[in-house]
DNA sequence: TATTGTTATACTCTATAACTATA
DNA sequence: TATAGTTATAGAGTATAACAATA
């Protein structure tokens, strides 16, 4: 039940993502980035549970775009710290209130407790 | 979030359904073929959100261990009648018993509420 | 002509191991 | 020697179209 309902979301969410011109795994990451809790690669990694070595191709397209930056970490010159541009930010914004609002339809089909319980619960499965 | 959670699940299902030597599809198909609702492959096939062309290979694997029975249907014979054998069924309720273990550990890290809730809203979704 | 099951093929996704540069 | 990022490659998973038999 859990993943066939993933499925839907993620099945509702591609043609909005699309309409940015984002992947999934992108659109992870640049909110990932946004939070601020994953600065460097591995650790974005890791937060995602992805795989640092096919994360590269993504970040790689998101270099490219201009939504993120890669400089190399001071204190560690092995590891690069990524961050959010301006347009970065402006792209997650733009995307994440189109899927908020796919999201309040998909949840105005559940009552108000059960959106409640249901917003309570995932998190900690 | 939904995502997160089915994977965790879903990883959670691998170790056992491979003890018991069945792949995730193969015992997707074998739940669904027990209701009986999905008699053909065609129908199965809808019914597990999965293409007809893949499903071939997980049969065609559930029939060489004796687990299913692929007989042509009387009254169209272009489909074929997939049914459970009885080591099927065995199969099916040995490998069940594993993940309703699992499941129910699972589900104490929530509330009674939480528990009725949730499992009132996810096939809704 | 359309449909069921099947096969073949191309394409994407994923996992793994190696390589570099730093530590 | 071990780690962060990168690259390359092999394997699994997926999508698509074509085909034979039947409707």
């Amino acid at each position: 039940m859990l993943a066939r309902a993933a499925r839907r979301i993620i099945e509702a969410e591609r043609p909005l993502l699309e309409a940015h011109g984002v992947s999934m795994w992108a659109y992870a990451a640049l909110t990932l980035l946004a939070r601020g809790s994953a600065p460097t690669q591995l650790a974005l990694a890791e937060a995602m549970g992805y795989d640092k070595s096919r994360l590269i191709k993504i970040l790689d397209g998101l270099e490219a775009e201009g939504l993120i930056t890669r400089s190399p970490d001071p204190t560690d010159r092995r590891a690069r710290v990524v961050e959010l541009t301006a347009q970065g930010r402006a792209k997650l914004a733009a995307a994440q209130a189109d899927i908020r609002r796919m999201e309040d339809e998909v949840l105005a089909e559940l009552s108000a407790d059960e959106r409640k319980t249901l917003l309570a619960v995932l998190p900690r499965l």
